[in-house]
DNA sequence: ATCCTATATTGGACATCATCTAAGTCAAGA
DNA sequence: TCTTGACTTAGATGATGTCCAATATAGGAT
């Protein structure tokens, strides 16, 4: 992630505290916080940052296509995943809510046959699976 | 839809003018309204419906299977989908929002390797393609 | 090293979507 | 027709996200 500052910073990102501590906690693999979540742990690091800095960050590395914004069935707040270099999908518990990232073996665009288009310009396409993790078993 | 009375009442289900009200706003290809939109389409035919009965009935009629809860990338409400019947997907318009049911030629569960799978038990899918409806045109 | 200014941050108000609550109302079986 | 448990209601409350005016600051210019 570290490289991530340095390619914003070379597009005339101003580089401030908030920014950077934002980027530290989207750090990693499979994370995919919600904002309140990214708040909680930037606050752990940097106390006095405030949500809205939260908001406007991650907005602005969601348009920079640094970050996805991803949205799933039920669950009510938005998450967001710094693994925006390669194409993935999503795997979610919908006992717990954990979410990994998942590659297919075959293209999902090609799954939609022309005659279903309505004339649309189809441009992208996402593909949530649902499930429950090991540790969720099949309690309710 | 009118079998779908039929079939609640089958169930216990109280039939209430409210219920049926929503019931019937529900009818129809293509219907993927917001709960908003649900009471403003049930105001029409029965003025005095509270907000709360549409999301109680609408949350029934998820909760029995017969009405999906559909959530979109971008898209702040959630939508309720009358065809639960068939199993399809959807195409949304990046510009308006408006969306159409898809179906596929192949199973997108079939795309999700056995190895992709973190030891979860998956049980769903759902797949969502993006782009511009032909009012929207490449408009921004 | 210091200054300058465009840009970023902040707290709190506001907006939207959804859920909850307690009191009143009613569908439908006895 | 009566009774009752389920349904509906208005409005409060909660969760999530956006907006705004005032303040602070990164980083280039001096």
């Amino acid at each position: 992630m570290s490289d991530l500052l340095e390619r914003l910073r070379g597009r005339g990102w101003r580089l401030t505290a908030q920014r950077r501590v934002i980027a530290e906690v989207l750090d990693g693999e499979h994370v995919h916080y919600t904002a309140d979540e990214v708040h909680a742990l930037a606050v752990a690091r940097l106390p006095e940052i405030s949500r809205a800095s939260v908001y406007n960050t991650l907005g602005e590395l969601v348009a920079l296509g640094e970050v996805l914004e991803v949205t799933t069935e039920g669950g009510r707040a938005k998450r967001y995943d710094p693994n925006a270099h390669r194409p993935h999908q999503h795997l979610v518990c919908s006992g717990c809510g954990t979410m990994r990232d998942v590659h297919l073996v075959t293209d999902p665009m090609g799954a939609l046959p022309e005659g279903e288009r309505f004339g649309f310009t189809v441009s992208g396409v996402t593909v949530t699976y649902y499930g429950r993790c090991p540790e969720c078993g099949s309690r309710a």
